[in-house]
DNA sequence: AAATCGGGGAT
DNA sequence: ATCCCAGATTT
């Protein structure tokens, strides 16, 4: 057996039962693979049955709000899939009269969907010979083949392609697709991958040079930017002062509470002085604040501070308004001022 | 080519 | 702490 067919007689013994693999309906399939970009399938399995259930169809898709979807979204992060969701499920209304497209060509050209994703729906829904990249998949090319060629440089995203699409089956594409990228995530795993039962380690580069742990190779670190967020929870008679975001920054279009952002940390004397001045314009009685909440994401580490007040101000900035703190549930709110505001009212 | 966009789990 | 996850888009 060659490399394809030992990675998919593996896969036939040890996938995993997963929803969206038992169905070719390009919709479904585009749903499962935009839920899954950069999140792990047991995180992202959840929102996916609840997208799937509340939208069975594009047509169901195509007519919620971007506020529905951010909502259904909320906790996931990355949230600008969901905004391109809405409209890509749009345009298949009307470009494509309803029918979602399997076929790769036109599926690249609609908002969200990328080489992977547009491989991977045209190969699982229509058979087609694309063959997918993905995380994976250039683990698993980089250890078997010793390829060294950072897999995130313009060279390396053209070189491990090329390899891929020389080493798909093609005539089961969609069942090499997804062993190739199974066998990455259950058995060629980043770290500890399971060399002693792999079926291909007599052939692997990596196996016999004691390379695992130095391939694939990666470049170009992240540099962490820090910010400070004093969020005021500004609340009276059942209602709170909310802020719509605007499309820019991280949280695009969804909801926050009204926020003062400093370059540093500040005490919370500095923060009311703040208050004061550019909320309130009086002064303001202080009911209880949070203390720093640490909140880390891939690029930002966010310290967060909760500033609680029972006065309202006396003029709006834009993007504010008052909502029933009942209708919190309909709006979508980051994970950390989500889990704080929850547990502030209790519901 | 580099920066940006979340949140969580494994190590 | 660090890495990485069924990546794509913007700068």
């Amino acid at each position: 057996m060659n490399f394809s067919a030992e990675l998919i007689a593996w896969y036939d013994q040890n996938k995993r039962d997963l929803p969206w693999r038992n169905t070719t309906d390009p919709y479904i399939i585009w749903l499962s693979e935009i839920i899954l970009q950069q999140t792990r399938v047991e995180q992202g399995l959840p929102y996916f049955n609840r997208f799937a259930n509340t939208y069975p169809t594009v047509a169901h898709f195509a007519a919620a709000t971007e506020d529905d979807i951010l909502r259904l979204w909320q906790g996931l992060g990355y949230y600008s899939r969901g905004r391109n969701m809405l409209k890509t499920a749009r345009m298949v209304m009307e470009q494509y009269n309803g029918l979602f497209p399997s076929d790769y060509e036109e599926l690249i050209k609609l908002k969200g969907i990328g080489e992977y994703t547009a491989a991977a729906i045209a190969s699982f829904s229509a058979n087609q010979a694309k063959a997918v990249v993905d995380g994976n998949v250039f683990r698993v090319l980089a250890r078997y083949f010793g390829i060294s060629e950072p897999i995130n440089s313009s060279a390396g995203k053209r070189l491990f392609q090329q390899i891929a699409d020389d080493m798909l089956d093609q005539a089961r594409p969609a069942l090499h697709n997804q062993a190739m990228m199974e066998f990455g995530a259950m058995l060629c795993k980043p770290k500890n991958p399971a060399c002693g039962i792999c079926p291909v380690r007599i052939g692997c580069y990596a196996f016999k040079n004691n390379a695992i742990t130095t391939l694939p190779v990666k470049i170009n670190k992240i540099k962490v930017r820090k910010r400070y967020f004093n969020y005021l929870l500004i609340f009276k008679n059942g209602k709170i002062l909310i802020n719509k975001r605007g499309e820019n920054d991280i949280w695009a279009n969804m909801y926050d509470l009204p926020l003062i952002e400093s370059s540093e940390l500040l005490e919370i004397e500095q923060v009311m002085t703040l208050v004061r001045e550019n909320i309130y314009g009086v002064n303001v009685t202080l009911k209880d604040n949070s203390g720093i909440i640490k909140h880390i994401l891939t690029h930002q580490q966010l310290f967060i501070r909760f500033l609680v007040f029972t006065e309202l101000p006396k003029k709006l900035h834009g993007g504010w308004f008052y909502t029933d703190i009942t209708n919190l549930d309909n709006l979508a709110l980051p994970k950390s001022v989500f889990k704080f505001i929850k547990d502030f009212f209790n519901f």
